[in-house]
RNA sequence: GCCCCGGUAGCUCAGUGGACAGAGCGGCGGCCUUCUAAGCCGUUGGUCGGGGGUUCGAAUCCUCCCCGGGGCGCCA
């Protein structure tokens, strides 16, 4: 049992045992580190029911708690009547050679074990490149499923291709357009038709391709071509741009197969089964309104065409339909008003209440020479999430994206990300990692090294570690599987940005301060044990991330 | 008009109702015959947007304002 689960039930315990009325007992990281590992304000909730002062409570408290004192060194009452709770060096050094001997065992945990769970991200219309946003939206939906994988849930990471709208169209005609102009250069292009410069690209690449030979074709005879050769190119672009921004995905899902294989028609079946639905002016609504929200919204347009909805409806049954635990999407803030509606969709499919999340990120702005660069499509811009990649690399992109909170509408600065590159706390941290192994590099005695040698070093050394920023690294290390935990639990990967500075900080003030490679034998292989703990804790933590541990830098 | 997100140090942002509100960057001043100076040490910095309220206790919860961003289609 982690040790905030261990306090928690001794001090349940002990207040079952004194007859105190306790509902909810808190556990909390105190902000001091004066103030122990671990402290709860039970003694301040209980003042009232028991009228009693909160420090004597939390004396009586101290006196019944049961706590193994082999792993808790201090209890104690402080300030107003908190009790505190410190973990022992004994216990903390357990668990450097418990990091040692199994890295991720030490920082994952079960506790989702058995869950399938998917993650749906990304789902950009393949209608151009994707840009910082969707990026942002990548970043942080590889990171939550990751977290869940380190829960010990069976995630699959899926993308959802709006293939089959009008959108295709228009970019088939928008490069259609293009083409022609090649020979006529006011040749008319559509009146929303797609600006960018990689519309121009594409009508190049067919005239390469495919010659002349739409050149004096119908459009209605030819635009078929288009619109697949385009749909074609920008799908398998926007994979390739994915794939080099290490997101695997284990599925293309294409709304076009929900048309083909009837799921439109099953879905409204099912609904209208559960009394969900019903016409209204030659159109098809859902009864949204009556699962919360505002108001009833039309799946089937009086055309006879789905709305967007119909089919993402029947994307979400098609999900469901294939066991998955759990859904969670991420979605763009401009799509925010659309939880409701499907959540609505949901219920009325009689789907529990949270089978799915949907994860809100804001807006990225982006930063250039002070000032704000707004994304357009017409403008050549560095925008696109290949530029980014090609101009600060995949690491800093990834880890920029994730320091923030998805609910904050955040400023991506790109002077700092590039000009300012020994600054980034993405070097800060990766630098931690490639010093530690520079440390093995130089090692003369590789018996020394714990990862090396046959056994794991004599447990006795480690109680060498004696030095207080040894203490503080430990206890970071030790605190590691909760600040995961927590972070899955809250789907808020920016919690490992933070650990991972904290994590390196305490590394490299440790490493300013003492040597490893000193003559007492016994001191260094404690300490070579402890570099190596940390080098593992940082390398698996980056790579929930996606963030890559160098070597050396 | 209604809905969502934000407003915390010069800047970018942490802060799950608890102890004097934190970090990085920036500014200022130091440290390289040493296992990587992409590092370390010191210092400068705040009406937590504003007013009420709930609570033993509020940056955190409720309410009303102010400012910024986004969204409110038989578009996708």
């Amino acid at each position: 049992m982690r040790p905030r689960e261990e306090i928690r039930a001794a001090i349940a315990a002990a207040c079952a045992a004194r007859g105190w009325p306790v509902e909810e007992i808190a556990v909390e990281r105190p902000k001091d580190p004066a103030h122990g590992d671990w402290a709860t304000p039970v003694a301040l909730a209980l003042a009232r029911p028991l009228k009693r002062p909160p420090r004597e409570i939390g004396e009586a408290l101290v006196e019944t708690l049961e706590l193994d004192p082999d792993r808790y060194s201090a209890v104690e009452v402080a300030g107003p009547g908190f009790v505190n709770v410190r973990l022992s060096p004994a216990y903390l050094r357990e668990a450097v050679a418990r990091i040692l001997a199994d890295p991720a065992g030490f920082l994952h945990s079960d506790r989702l074990a058995g869950r399938s769970i998917n993650v749906e991200f990304v789902s950009s219309n393949p209608t151009g490149p994707l840009h910082v946003g969707h990026a942002r939206n990548a970043a942080l939906g590889d990171a939550i499923a990751a977290l869940y994988e380190a829960q010990g849930a069976d995630v699959d990471r899926e993308y959802y291709f709006n293939d089959a709208g009008r959108q295709m169209d228009i970019l088939g005609a928008s490069i259609h357009a293009r083409y022609r102009q090649l020979w006529e250069p006011d040749y008319p292009f559509p009146e929303e038709g797609y600006r960018g410069a990689y519309i121009r690209d594409l009508a190049e690449e067919v005239r390469e391709t495919e010659g002349e030979r739409f050149r004096d074709v119908e459009p209605e005879a030819c635009l078929e071509f288009f619109r697949r050769f385009a749909g074609e190119r920008m799908t398998a672009s926007i994979k390739s741009d994915l794939e080099r921004f290490r997101v695997a995905f284990d599925r293309w899902f294409n709304e076009s197969s929900l048309y083909a294989d009837g799921s439109l028609e099953k879905t409204l079946e099912d609904l209208r089964e559960a009394g969900a639905i019903y016409e209204k002016d030659d159109a098809v609504w859902l009864r949204a309104s009556a699962y919360g929200d505002t108001e009833d919204r039309v799946l089937v347009k009086s055309t006879g065409m789905p709305t967007y909805l119909l089919p993402d409806i029947a994307y979400h049954r098609d999900k469901h339909e294939r066991g998955y635990d759990r859904a969670v999407d991420v979605w763009g803030a401009d799509h925010h008003s659309y939880q409701v509606r499907m959540q609505a969709a949901l219920k009325a499919l009689g789907y529990p209440p949270r089978w799915l999340e949907t994860i809100i990120y804001q807006q990225v702005s982006l930063i250039e020479d002070g000032q704000e660069v707004r994304l357009s499509t017409r403008r050549n811009r560095m925008v696109t999430l290949r530029e980014l990649m090609d101009d600060i690399g995949v690491d800093v992109t990834r880890y920029f994206l994730l320091m923030r909170k998805g609910d904050t509408h955040m400023t991506f600065d790109l002077d700092l990300a590039r000009e300012q590159s020994e600054e980034n706390p993405v070097y800060y941290v990766q630098y931690a990692h490639a010093r530690i192994a520079g440390v093995f590099t130089k090692l003369e005695r590789p018996e020394f090294d714990p990862c090396a040698s046959e056994a794991l070093p004599a447990p006795g050394i480690f109680a060498r570690l004696v030095e207080d920023r040894e203490i503080e690294l430990m206890r970071t290390l030790e605190d590691l599987p909760d600040v995961i935990a927590d972070a899955a639990e809250s789907l808020e990967p920016h919690r490992l940005t933070d650990a991972l500075e904290t994590l390196a900080r305490r590394f490299h003030l440790w490493y300013h301060h003492h040597r490893f490679l000193v003559e007492d034998e016994d001191l260094a292989r404690a300490r070579l044990a402890l570099a190596r703990a940390t080098q593992r804790a940082l390398a698996e933590t980056l790579a929930i991330l996606g963030v890559s541990a160098p070597e050396s830098m």
